[in-house]
RNA sequence: GGUCGGUUGGCCGAGUGGCUAGGCAUCGGUCUGCAAAACCGGGUACGGCGGUUCGAAUCCGCCACCGACCUCCA
């Protein structure tokens, strides 16, 4: 182990130093998507955060289970309307499709969308319809215990019962009779008992495509009740580490940690840790304000709002230049402001690659190591663990000049910071490289052609050589000996 | 209305009771046939009003504003 990492516990509201229950393992659940629409800005978030902490755990010598749900059961669409259609019942209808076809081109989607940002994929990804029957003993239980009550082929949780046991609200930190005296009594027929209480299995309407049979009706399972099955199913009773995004703290995580409590007497979840929201040019990102951006839109650029594309690399180190417990908000001018301190950043690399060792070093690099292990111990500040790789481009940038000398060794320790932080933790890697020899062999005729026509003066000609390649998205870039290129577009 | 969080320089975004965050932009310079690229360097900051303190942007109080959640949401 490096040294402490402190995590931010959203229960206890304080940064606690990690320590698994049973080391070297370490169990992680992360709440993934549900899959009925194209993987957008907001799916990123989460993906990439806890990313960067699985990274770092095994960077830190633990072996983690890292389980992240695919919810293919769509949650109600509106528990009021008692069509009771959900979302992927609603989608598969719209399209003409089958329920488990919307599920399968949505996850794909994303699946696509993650790959790209070069998130690891997760070491179980389970499914809710894959787990119907474990979700069924699960009410069978809170049932038996008393703690939920079946009305018209429904089950429901009872959130009075279990708060006059235990304590609800405890992570969102809300109390039950607050929430009562601040809520106005929903209107209509309600075969809940508590206004509070939710459901754990739910009777599907006549038209209602996606549904199972269990004792109490033919139907599908509540809203909550797949990651306190899928959780404790692959992790244990009790595990690590339990992540989201802040939006999901209430109900979603609140009504988790009910059930499992009532089921098993405890909270099966040691650490909760909870990622900010994005937010676009200042606003929640939501389909109603018209600002809801897929991931595909980003990195095509085709939405309206976008004047360029921005890259799946330039958008993972836009959210890891700010800490993930803080709102993100996405515009062009700071999108374009990240990629090009991306791109700072590994061309930087590159200069660094070919950097001639000195003697002796009169720069001191010893140090940046340590603040930034420093700093992702922090509470995975990697805000200020870039600005140390920062401080390190600048560095290499002198040496190349001849303004500051770097030994050998020294120059191995910083390609090992660049490798150990660029690379394996944060996940970035340089653009796209030519897609083939041969091009890469086109090119380095074309330029040396230049060359050769720049040495005869003939402006003319290399110039066009220069704007043509442009045109087609190649940038020039001359260079005190001989030049470089890169593709831009 | 309730709960929680925030307000930092042109923009994004860290952080600490006294010591330059960083990136982008801007300005100046190096380089260059020109341009771009690349590199170096400089400046501008901590919502308002009180308080605690030798000293606060950092702690406390009040006010203003913004946001998240309270319904599905990453």
């Amino acid at each position: 182990m490096k040294s402490a990492l402190y995590l931010y516990n959203t229960i206890s509201r304080k940064k606690e130093m990690f320590e698994p229950l049973a080391p070297p393992f370490v169990g992680m659940y992360v709440c993934g998507p549900t899959v009925y629409s194209e993987a957008h800005l907001g799916h990123a978030r989460p993906a990439v955060t806890f990313d960067l902490l699985y990274r770092y755990l095994m960077h830190l010598g633990y072996q983690v289970r890292y389980v992240r749900n695919i919810t293919d059961v769509g949650h109600l669409e509106n528990e009021v309307d008692d069509s009771g259609e959900d979302k992927i019942s609603r989608k598969a209808r719209q399209e003409n499709l089958e329920p488990m076809e919307v599920v399968q081109k949505y996850m794909n989607s994303y699946h696509t969308a993650m790959e790209k940002l070069n998130t690891l994929p997760p070491s179980i990804e389970p499914r809710a319809t894959g787990h119907i029957i474990e979700q069924q003993q699960l009410a069978e239980r809170l049932i038996s215990k008393g703690y939920a009550y079946e009305v018209n082929g429904s089950v429901y949780f009872d959130v009075e019962k279990y708060d006059s046991m235990h304590s609800y609200g405890i992570l969102s930190g809300r109390v039950l009779e607050d929430m009562r005296a601040n809520s106005r009594a929903l209107e209509g027929q309600d075969e809940k008992r508590g206004q509070f209480d939710f459901a754990l299995w739910k009777k599907a309407s006549p038209d209602h495509i996606m549904r199972w049979p269990s004792k109490w009706s033919d139907g599908f399972p509540g809203w909550h009740l797949e990651c306190s099955v899928m959780s404790t199913k692959y992790l244990g009773d009790t595990f690590d580490i339990h992540g989201g995004g802040m939006d999901l703290i209430f109900p979603h995580h609140e009504c988790e940690i009910a059930q499992s409590t009532a089921s098993q007497g405890h909270s099966p979840v040691r650490y909760w840790v909870h990622n900010n929201m994005v937010t676009i040019n200042g606003q929640k990102m939501a389909r109603s304000f018209g600002n809801f951006i897929t991931l595909e839109e980003l990195f095509t650029g085709s939405h309206k709002m976008l004047v360029q594309a921005y890259s799946p690399m330039t958008i993972r180190f836009f959210m890891l230049q700010a800490h993930y417990r803080s709102t993100l908000d996405f515009s062009n001018e700071a999108l374009l402001a990240a990629s090009l301190g991306l791109q700072k950043l590994l061309t930087a690399e590159r200069t660094l690659a070919s950097l001639k060792p000195s003697d002796e070093s009169t720069a001191d690099i010893r140090g940046l190591s340590k603040k930034c292990y420093d700093a992702m111990n922090d509470d995975l500040n990697t805000p200020v663990a870039i600005a140390q790789l920062f401080d390190a481009v600048r560095i290499i940038n002198l040496v190349n000049d001849g303004k500051e000398k770097l030994s050998a060794a020294d120059i191995t320790s910083v390609k090992e910071l660049f490798k150990v932080f660029v690379h394996d933790l944060f996940g970035l890697k340089a653009g796209e490289s030519v897609g083939n020899d041969k091009l890469a062999g086109v090119l380095q005729l074309l330029l040396d052609m230049r060359q050769e026509a720049k040495a005869r003066q003939e402006w003319s000609v290399s110039d066009r050589i220069r704007d043509r390649l442009s045109e087609l998205g190649i940038t020039v870039k001359d260079r005190k000996d001989g030049c470089d290129w890169e593709i831009t577009a």
